[in-house]
DNA sequence: TTGACAGGCAAGCCCAGACTTGCCTATACT
DNA sequence: AGTATAGGCAAGTCTGGGCTTGCCTGTCAA
C-alpha cells in the first residue's frame, strides 16, 4: 500500500502511467520520447528508468526482457486497493 | 490530482484517513490520541496538524470550526479520480 | 479576569527521494 | 572483430517536505 500511494505521488510516474496506458509495451527509450514530445517531461532516461523501477515494484507496471529490448505493460489491479480502503460513497 | 495522490502518500495521513472514517467529526486533540493509543503514532501534535492542513487542501477532509473546537470530516469523493484516470480492469 | 484548554503561526532541522553524471554490461548489426 | 544500441549500476547533489520548537491567538469556565 505504502509503495502504491508513493508511486503515484510524483507526477512523472503519473505520466508515465498515463503514456502505458494509451499505448502499452513500450521500451525505455520509447517512453523517454514519448514523455518528452507528448508531456513535455525532460528528465534523462536514468531518471525515468529509476521511476519504471519504483513503479515496477509498487506493481503498478510489469516489465519484461527480451533480448536487449526491456518492454513496459501498465496494471491498475494495486490501484483498487486505494479505493476499496476508503469508502467514496457511489463510485 | 497531484494535491490527491501527494496527500495519501504518507502513512500518518492514510492513518488519520482511516481514523476519520471510523469515527468522524474528531478534533485534532481527540485524532492525536486516538493515533497514538491506536496507530502506535506519536506524531506531535502541530505534525498531525499539519498533515490534517494536507488532506484538507486536497479535499480529503472537510474541517469546521466552532467555537474553540474544530471538527474533521472524511471525503472520499476526491479518490475516484484516482481509478477514473487509469483502468481497473473490472473491480 | 484569570487560568486552562483548543488550536494557529513561523522559523529551523534533517532526511528521503528525484535527478544527474560517469562508467559498465549485454545484445544486435555489418 | 568492431561498433552502435538498449539498458544497468553506483555515487553524489540538492530540493521538498515531515517534524520539532517556541510563541501567539481565541474560547470557555471558575
Amino acid at each position: 500500500m505504502d509503495d502504491i500511494c508513493h508511486a503515484i505521488a510524483d507526477a512523472t510516474r503519473r505520466a508515465i502511467l498515463d503514456e502505458l496506458v494509451q499505448r502499452d509495451g513500450q521500451t525505455l527509450f520509447e517512453l523517454c520520447g514519448r514523455l518528452t514530445m507528448k508531456h513535455g517531461i525532460s528528465s534523462s532516461r536514468q531518471a525515468i528508468s529509476q521511476h519504471l523501477d519504483v513503479l515496477e515494484s509498487a506493481g503498478l507496471v510489469i516489465a519484461r526482457r527480451e533480448g536487449r529490448y526491456k518492454f513496459h505493460w501498465f496494471n491498475g489491479e494495486p490501484l483498487k486497493a486505494i479505493t476499496q480502503r476508503w469508502p467514496t460513497k457511489g463510485r
